[in-house]
DNA sequence: CTCATGTGGTGTTTATAATACACTAAGACG
DNA sequence: CGTCTTAGTGTATTATAAACACCACATGAG
């Protein structure tokens, strides 16, 4: 057995987790129970396990701090500046994911410690780095959003157009021509228009669409996919 | 002071440096010298110092390597399977690089134990898994190419509209109208036509241009930058 | 000397995609 | 029954992308 000369850093995973409700967007944090920083808000994670692919150390530490589980990860940047972390030398590898806020409900019996879900432009100040990569993966999504049919993953499994136009709207932090984004959102071809109508706030019935996540595949399949 | 309870993995930082000549798309590779994977081929790179920013590392790294110095890095992801590395746990933090491949020659007396340009879709086999690592910084340089004015990294101080267009030809693989080609890059207002004009091969003289580094850095600053 | 070859340079037309823009239908509620 | 709110729809205009062909000039071969 070989080992390299150099000494070894702590690594860890942090998740940045979005969601949308009618408050606008909202991101995941837990409050600290240790030292540094303790008391403070901050991204949920922890250190890797050894035997855990980076991408498990994430899902893990994001379902024993908030309870949330089942989501798409996916690779967001990784941190390394010496003195982000007052003890140690630590490299964390940030990763995000978008989900249904309505469907991930955090409280204290989903086995979050203390977990909730603060505005992205109004939330407390962050432990460590943490306020940078939420920054970070804030543009990563709007640049996202803007070039690719995205964010289904924030909505129901059956919504309207309407929602989908209020989600860009809210991310995006611009308005929307209503017409112009049916077009455009319709000829992607990734939504399935349902026999289902939904009864509105203002007792209207609104068409509900459903997310082809195959066609979506197809779709990654022959651009790009960026994945490790 | 505090101490994390997990064991910490070894981190590294590894290299794709992507550079351009008549020959194609090249990639700078090294000789390893050491088991595991010894003689094999792999990218540049090595440990981290607890005391250095991630780039450092790597710009360190690429220094002692292979005499390479001066580019300009960009964070690529993050790889960190268990057994990528058959010693121990090792994530690997992947920068990737462009740079102009005649002012960037490798031979033993710049520094490089065995460093030498190899081209990207014709290279030896390469140690761990830096073969997929080569791969995700291809996609991701093709990616930029097609939704940015960029590359030029990859040519002399001054070039002219016919080495552009080729940087773009060879790293996208496909044919481009000449025409078209010339009205959009200039279009970008990232080129500045100069007084000079350079005698080409078949002795034709051609305009020469530079790239208006000073404009990209405007056009970037009201765009996405991505840097940590 | 001339003719074939290679390379730099140039505009216009057509198709496709993005944008701007305004009204109707229907139920709720007072 | 009038007002408010929201879902849904089409066209004209503009900007962007794509297709396309020829000339000028120097070289080198015969």
């Amino acid at each position: 057995m070989y080992s390299y000369e150099y000494p070894h850093p702590a690594v860890t995973v942090d998740c940045v987790v979005f969601g949308l409700d009618d408050g606008g967007l909202k991101v995941l944090l837990i409050q600290r129970d240790l030292e540094p920083f303790a008391l403070s808000w901050a991204l949920p994670g922890g250190s890797i396990k050894l035997d855990e692919d980076l991408g498990q150390s994430a899902r893990r530490e994001l379902a024993e701090e908030t309870g949330v589980t089942d989501l798409y990860l996916e690779q967001l940047a990784t941190f390394g500046k010496p003195g982000r972390d007052p003890r140690e030398r630590v490299i964390t590898v940030a990763y995000f994911a978008i989900v249904n806020l309505l469907e991930h409900k955090v409280s204290p019996d989903t086995g979050a410690r203390s977990a909730a879900w603060f505005p992205v432009d109004d939330s407390p100040p962050l432990a460590f780095d943490h306020r940078l990569i939420l920054d970070l993966a804030l543009m990563r999504l709007q640049s996202k959003l803007r070039n690719q049919p995205l964010g289904f993953e924030f909505l129901p499994e059956k919504f309207t157009l309407t929602q989908v136009q209020r989600l860009y709207e809210t991310i995006l932090c611009e308005g929307l021509d209503k017409r112009n984004f049916r077009k455009k959102i319709l000829t992607t071809g990734l939504l399935v228009p349902l026999d289902e109508v939904e009864i509105d706030v203002a007792h209207r019935a609104a068409q509900l669409y459903r997310f082809d996540k195959e066609a979506y595949v197809r779709l990654q399949a022959q651009g790009y996919a960026f994945e490790i």
